[in-house]
RNA sequence: GUGUUCGUAGCUCAGCUGGAUAGAGCAACGGCCUUCUAAGCCGUGGGUCGGGGGUUCGAAUCCCUUCGAGCACACCA
């Protein structure tokens, strides 16, 4: 289906050709004075000049041209030179018509769509997720499911942290607590168990005390090197242990994910890349784009056009060592050989700007991708404190992610038990607990996406949890009257297959009707934008015109048979447009709250 | 220093490629439950859009300048 404005836009791109002028300024666009008028043309004005004629003038012989238009009711010409735009019930009937009757309520297909491989959550192993995660992983999976509903083939990638220096600690720390387990006996050639020699909660306890150690400790440091080296190189009992370190960690990151409604497809790690990093310096070396710097080997990425100084992308560090770049950059080779994205979407913290700007123009330039893959990198700004600054516990320390949803949901299951007691109806101890959940994730989640990615802002658990206003918890209960309705409805006898739209029949209904219709243009924009925020903007402005409406048309005691199924229909749209966009921000409503 | 993001109501934020009276939420105050969930709805007060120039019929929006804040600037990830 086509967008509405656009429809509106074609209509009037005739009027204003049929009156001579330029088509291109028949832009319509919704009314910034809805006291006016519903929607709005500035073409008259931009075109003054270009005719040399007065603005008003221009708009009245496009107003001409719209008297008998089946699309405009009304098509005013009003001072310095706007046209003041009404639609006609038909049109706007047939327009949500054609929405309820479509599985994605009028949002086009597109022609080509894109295979897209997004990478986000970077947990490492072996360390409790905390809150600098969140973000990632909140905005990452709503980008995702954005993509997928508008009609591209995604594919996430975790991408754990699983090589390198913190390996080594960690097998370092364990061969000194435990030396007599078959993986530090070289000689070993038997079976290693299958069990692991640790659980999730020691794991987490050994990398913190590792790394202290290697910064006071010279010694203890040199020999998680080696550690390190041992694992790189394939030594078969660090190996063995590595993979249960990955085996015991991937399991309490499963788990904690799924708490946040946030899943992945891949779990691919740093390591995957390893061994196809010596393949792929060789070829930068050999086609003649790496050269050596100061002993390290860089790749160019300044550009003539460019107003900053852009460091090289470094590939190998003066040791020889690789180093993250290298890794990145080996994992999009293997990304293209194995997949073949359109399009590569990264979300980090935004201080990696300027290092993904380097590696984006390095895998252009080198050819790892081709010239028309699209790179991008979404740079999500920091949560803060109340203070401002970056979010810390009471104590000072960066809070674990689980700590900071049990406090939530905690809350969320106060309030649900207190608002039982005021109203004095029985609430289920059980289902409480499982709305609290529900209402929790939707306050954490709709709390961050509502805000830009790329900004900073304030995590107030105590707003979050207030719930009134523009939160998540609002949104929910918008989504829980409405099913309740219809619940109701069907308990009557109703039957809601049956139930047809009607033309609009009062003011709050009539917005209603055209917040509804933005669903489209709304959820593409997002895509384009990659801006979960436009669909929370978007769902608080549909869920303020319901409850004006709601609040203004008793609909189950309405006599008229039709009347009121034309409502109920309209109640379903509703829902199902709320549920299908809190859906794609990662969380779902409960039945009852 | 260079680059970059930003500065809008007491607080937290919207304001799309410039358009008619700058919008929400919270907080404050006042109404509305014998009717579909009052976690709601309606209303009141509150703004030199950091400052100064400029472009334009018209600027929070575009350009310049200035003040202030955050962040990044090759061997960390």
């Amino acid at each position: 289906m086509k967008k509405l404005l656009d429809m509106l836009t074609e209509e009037m791109q005739k009027a204003f050709e049929a009156a001579g002028y330029d088509g291109a300024l028949g832009r319509v666009t919704v009314s910034n004075r809805p006291d006016l008028c519903e929607y709005q043309c500035n073409g008259a004005m931009a075109g003054a000049k270009q005719y040399k004629k007065a603005p008003i003038m221009i708009a009245n012989e496009v107003a001409e041209k719209l008297a008998d238009s089946k699309v405009f009711k009304e098509a005013a010409a009003v001072a310095p030179g706007f046209l003041n735009l009404k639609v006609t019930k038909e049109f706007l009937l047939d327009y949500v018509k054609g929405m309820k009757a479509d599985a994605k309520f009028g949002l086009d297909m597109p022609a080509q769509p894109k295979k897209i491989i997004i990478d986000y959550g970077g947990p490492n192993v072996a360390k409790a997720l905390h809150v600098g995660h969140l973000r990632s992983a909140i905005i990452g999976e709503s980008v995702k499911r954005i993509a997928r509903y508008v009609g591209h083939e995604v594919i996430s990638d975790i991408h754990l942290g699983d090589w390198g220096q913190p390996m080594g600690l960690i097998i370092h720390e364990l061969e000194l607590r435990y030396p007599d387990l078959p993986y530090f006996d070289e000689s070993y050639t038997g079976e290693y168990p299958t069990e692991p020699p640790f659980t999730i909660a020691e794991l987490e306890e050994i990398y913190p005390t590792a790394s202290g150690k290697s910064k006071e400790d010279a010694e203890y440091k040199e020999k998680a090197m080696e550690a390190t080296f041992k694992l790189q190189s394939g030594v078969r009992g660090h190996r063995a242990l590595w993979n249960h370190i990955i085996s015991v960690s991937v399991a309490d990151l499963k788990r904690n994910y799924a708490n946040l409604n946030v899943e992945f497809d891949l779990w691919k790690g740093e390591s995957d890349a390893h061994d196809a990093i010596p393949g792929m310096v060789q070829y930068m070396k050999d086609e003649g784009y790496a050269y050596v710097s100061d002993g390290a080997l860089v790749v160019d990425v300044k550009e003539e056009t460019d107003t900053k100084e852009i460091p090289p992308c470094m590939i190998l560090k003066s040791d020889g060592a690789s180093l993250y770049n290298t890794t990145d950059l080996a994992t999009i080779q293997l990304r293209m050989e194995e997949y073949q994205p359109d399009k590569l979407i990264y979300l980090t913290d935004k201080r990696q700007d300027l290092y993904f700007e380097q590696i984006f123009r390095c895998a252009k330039k080198t050819k790892l991708v081709k010239p028309e893959t699209e790179l991008l990198h979404i740079g999500f700004g920091t949560m803060n404190g109340k203070d401002g600054k970056p979010y810390k516990t009471r104590q000072g320390g960066v809070p674990r992610l689980e700590n900071l949803i049990a406090e939530i949901n905690e809350e969320m299951l106060r309030k649900i038990k207190e608002n039982g007691e005021t109203k004095g109806y029985h609430v289920d101890e059980e289902e409480a607990a499982k709305t609290a959940k529900i209402v929790g994730l939707a306050a954490i989640k709709y709390g961050d996406l509502s805000n830009q990615p790329a900004k900073d802002y304030v995590f107030d658990i105590d707003r979050f949890t207030s719930f009134e206003g523009d939160t998540g918890p609002y949104i929910l209960y918008t989504i829980v009257r409405i099913k309740s309705i219809l619940a109701k409805y069907k308990e009557q006898g109703g039957d809601l297959e049956a139930a047809q739209l009607q033309a609009v029949q009062n003011e709050s209904e009539k917005a209603l009707v055209m917040e509804l219709t933005k669903f489209n243009s709304v959820m593409e924009a997002a895509y384009e934008e990659s801006a979960p925020n436009k669909i929370c903007a978007y769902i608080y402005d549909l869920a303020n015109e319901f409850n004006r409406f709601y609040h203004e048309t008793p609909i189950l005691v309405e006599a008229d048979e039709a009347k009121k199924a034309g409502w109920v229909a309209l109640l379903e749209l509703t829902r199902d447009i709320l549920e299908s966009c809190i859906d794609v921000l990662g969380f779902g409503a409960p039945e009852r709250m």
